[in-house]
DNA sequence: GTCTATAGCTTGATAGAC
DNA sequence: GTCTATCAAGCTATAGAC
């Protein structure tokens, strides 16, 4: 699998490259270089630059989802308890994947049209899964919201939003922001008392 | 001022098609052909396709920003009454602008140096602005969040997402997914009594 | 103010030597 | 598995006729 190994590698630093400039932005002869390859030999690994970038996001995605979801899931733990666990660990866990799912969410459009929809798929499962447990939530009366799927989707773009904006070294460590958020969505989620 | 409007709707069909499909992925070509003329006629108005984009943005936010900043100034109502019509506003205003807004917060990358450093500034003085108002709140008693700073910009990503994700006509209209999001913000700032 | 034509460059991808 | 060389197409921008 030395093959594999080496196109494995290059996809890591593709990951890293479309992160911080975008699919678009990156040529494939940049990437090569990167790479410490030249321009031509990429296709020897990959068939084309699309192919590359799903590859990014497809693995990525995967892993990162499936490592949030089940703390979700632990019905030992209360509806607000599992909530805290969940928005902690999309902020702080995952971070080598991080990259990954920040591409994905900016550049999907540019996946060629059955990868596109394979990657919506892959999104809106996990969005849903989401909406589910708030739903559930609520009506077992740990939630109150007036709107369990826009209350999803609004706790999903704020959590989206924190590697867009945050520094690091910052104001605030990486747990700081996610003991801050987790306070907030709970709020949010009307599930803190006042 | 024939040639400054010919600009200006040249301005307004390129807004749309950068929103659309994003700064990179329109060619000075498409640009040309949606307005109805010749690739190389875009230069009797416009000396690049960055000065494009850059008349879009400055135009927009400047508009955009100055709409939503006096509903957090109106010193008669309390602060959750403040919050709660700047967020609906937010949604529901400012729809001529949309587009500029949107073009902003995803291709700002692509503005030159000077351009960007300039309407970087125009973001952060609005996001201060919101996250004052937020601290402002807090400090009179009438929001509970651990970090005002923090709670303002999870707010400011949670609208922005509102037109990534939205379509209309869809489930809820723009006013009560702006009814929603009211009530799910005043939560997030722990304002709502329970 | 718009046209045609094109310069000058960069892009993704391919072919064949080693 | 990487190299060099190159193709074909696309891009932004310019020049000069009308």
């Amino acid at each position: 699998m030395v093959v594999a190994r080496r196109a494995d590698e290059i996809v890591d630093i593709a990951s890293r490259l479309f992160y911080e400039r975008g699919y678009q932005s990156v040529s494939t002869r940049a990437l090569a270089q990167a790479a410490g390859i030249q321009g031509g030999s990429l296709y020897h690994h990959f068939s084309s630059k699309e192919e590359i970038l799903y590859r990014i996001v497809q693995y990525g995605s995967a892993e990162f989802f499936a490592g949030l979801l089940p703390h979700l899931e632990s019905t030992e733990a209360s509806y607000p308890e599992r909530l805290d666990r969940f928005v902690r660990a999309y902020i702080t866990d995952a971070q080598p994947r991080r990259y990954a799912i920040a591409v994905l969410f900016r550049d999907m459009a540019h996946l060629s049209p059955d990868h596109f929809v394979e990657l919506q798929a892959v999104r809106r499962h996990f969005q849903q899964a989401v909406q589910r447990f708030l739903a559930d939530g609520v009506a077992a009366g740990e939630f109150q919201v007036p709107d369990a799927k826009l209350a999803g989707i609004a706790i999903l773009d704020l959590l989206k939003g924190v590697d867009a904006w945050m520094r690091e070294p910052g104001r605030l460590s990486r747990r700081q922001v996610a003991d801050t958020y987790a306070v907030l969505v709970l709020q949010l989620m009307g599930a803190l008392p006042r």
